[in-house]
DNA sequence: AATAGTATCAACCGCCGAATT
DNA sequence: AAATTCGGCGGTTGATACTAT
């Protein structure tokens, strides 16, 4: 037979986190680290499936995560590595700490693509779209030829995206998935000229920069060492291991008290006051909104 | 002020490859 | 080897806020 099954489809909730919901989401993820979310909603106290658990941790609740707008240089990264990497949002993401591939999916679906739009490029294929549907309209052998070109947007500033890049295909670059060798190349020497020029993309677009390991590693929060005024630098504890070996146990027998109500609130003040900072002005709970 | 249309984004759904039994 | 779940991913939806009329 297979493995057990993660949660007991009857009686899991769906629907916006409520705040006391995050609450202890957010306790149990600081007591005990991020690991084996089969067992999270139970040991946590939730009635939510795993799954539910991890995306709400991972998109929303993790102290590491920026708020707010994606700024020029970050919008522009999207950008270049869209062209390099297509939909794989989660690799994109991988290169904006503190960003997820839900808030770059969602940012993209919303102004970059309609950006890219106003400025006659294909979102898609990141080719002009004149120029496309000429290439659609002539031989079949020009296909080969419109991926001779490189197609990025516009990088002269290594920040801003400029307007000329629709106009004219200087630049041009193909799409994704496609690419050859040579545009790869191309590509890369365009990167690389970026990076030469803006330290922060040169840092993001190293291909072995080293991921912030808060996305994937346990954590740990003694509460001692915690410092909640830097959230973005949570403790990393390797060996939660013991938490696989565990199927049946309760709440409290892991010292799940160990945090404090301050504490805890500490985090979900932190949470709220990005939140406030964010262009539209929601309240911090799913709850408050409607007076709950 | 009321209504309709549009924009935004959190959350869900379904799929896939890896892992497990 | 087969059956099954897990974790992760990308696409889509629905609720809410915002803007225009």
């Amino acid at each position: 037979m297979g493995r057990q099954p993660c949660c007991d489809k009857l009686g899991v909730k769906k629907g916006p986190w409520t705040a006391e919901e995050d609450k202890k989401l957010i306790s149990f993820i600081l007591t005990n680290g991020q690991c084996c979310w089969r067992a999270v909603p139970k040991l946590a106290g939730l009635r939510r499936c795993g799954k539910s658990c991890r995306l709400r941790w991972t998109n929303y609740l993790r102290p590491d995560l920026k708020r707010g707008l994606l700024t020029e240089a970050e919008e522009q990264l999207v950008i270049d590595l869209h062209a390099r990497l297509g939909n794989r949002w989660s690799k994109i993401a991988a290169r904006l700490p503190g960003r997820t591939d839900n808030e770059i999916k969602n940012h993209w679906n919303t102004h970059i693509k309609k950006k890219l739009l106003k400025m006659g490029i294909d979102p898609v294929t990141h080719e002009p779209l004149q120029k496309e549907t000429k290439v659609a309209e002539t031989s079949p052998d020009a296909e080969s030829e419109k991926h001779q070109k490189l197609e990025l947007p516009e990088i002269n500033s290594g920040s801003t995206i400029s307007a000329s890049a629709s106009s004219e295909d200087q630049n041009s670059c193909s799409p994704t998935e496609n690419s050859s060798s040579d545009e790869s190349r191309l590509l890369d020497n365009i990167l690389e000229n970026v990076s030469d020029y803006d330290p922060l993309i040169s840092y993001l677009l190293e291909e072995e920069a080293p991921v912030p390991p808060v996305v994937d590693a346990p954590w740990e929060f003694p509460a001692a060492a915690q410092n909640f005024d830097n959230p973005g630098m949570p403790l990393l504890d390797d060996n939660c291991s013991w938490l696989l070996d565990c199927q049946d146990f309760g709440v409290h027998d892991f010292g799940f008290d160990c945090f404090s109500d301050m504490e805890i609130s500490n985090v979900l003040d932190t949470i709220e006051m990005g939140n406030k900072e964010r262009a539209v002005n929601l309240p911090s709970w799913p709850g408050e909104r409607e007076g709950e």
